[in-house]
DNA sequence: TATGAAAGAGTGGGGCT
DNA sequence: AGCCCCACTCTTTCATA
């Protein structure tokens, strides 16, 4: 994906439906004084040109009864690059993942999870992670709290 | 948020909405069998419990012109609560910052970053984050990848 | 709690500037 | 490009079961 030119009004769209992506098309075009018809062709643009991927809705892990959020660091003994492909998507399959980074550095994968209880994780450690033979090891840090930046229009 | 008791019908919307989270609610509750009024009063009850969050677009944020993205681990000199939510607060507050994890573990900050170039990842890591005396240490690693999960419904 | 129908609100295409 | 208009679609309220 190139880089798109994106000229002052786009940036305000975003801005704003970052904030709140449910906004509809007319609260929109009011709020940036246009018509509602510039305003949902300018959306579709920034939708066609891949600068707005896609929209999604955030979930409650705590309330759905996984209160307990962890990265689980993943390195490995080699790096051939199949075998590293076959990983990740086995951790992206994996139940309770919500992201997983594949990163440059002494770890190799970070694995975000949610899960139940300790034993959850545990259970998700050694039967999901620590069974592929080209895992070396991991090493789990408990998650406190997780909060968005102001991305990438900050 | 306590944990919410939640029916298969529940449980289904949420499915579908991960997967569509733009679906209309007639489009919704056509494929759930319902009726529409029904649906929307689901889905609204959903919200209402806090399940459901919000909703978010996802901006590409190579197209945006950052095109390398990163995690830096920072690492902390003493641990004394005000200074930690100080330091919480300054990395979310940053330009380019996605998400900030406060973690439990040889790390305490986790922190996800969009960038246009090398030159501004060293800026973030000089400029907003071990200026601050309470940070002991950071250690970046380039993200190649990140893939979402199954979530916490998989 | 779920439903159907009707009123109200929002969307998006066409023709025009 | 942006705007206005209008037919169409979707949402939401309400009476009813």
């Amino acid at each position: 994906m190139a880089k798109a030119q994106l000229d002052e009004l786009d940036l305000q769209i975003l801005a704003a439906l970052s904030t709140r992506a449910d906004l509809t098309n007319k609260a929109l075009a009011a709020r940036l004084g246009l018509a509602e018809s510039t305003c949902a062709h300018r959306v579709r643009g920034l939708r066609d040109r891949g600068v707005i991927r896609d929209t999604r809705i955030r979930l409650d892990a705590a309330t759905l009864g996984y209160p307990l959020e962890a990265i689980i660091k993943v390195r490995l003994a080699n790096h051939t690059g199949e075998k590293v492909n076959a990983l990740f998507d086995a951790l992206v399959a994996t139940p309770r993942v919500l992201q997983v980074f594949h990163v440059a550095g002494v770890d190799d994968f970070l694995v975000h999870v949610a899960v139940q209880d300790a034993a959850a994780l545990r259970d998700i450690v050694l039967e999901h992670i620590t069974v592929h033979p080209v895992v070396r090891g991991t090493e789990t840090q408990l998650v406190f709290d997780l909060r968005d930046g102001r991305g990438v229009l900050g």
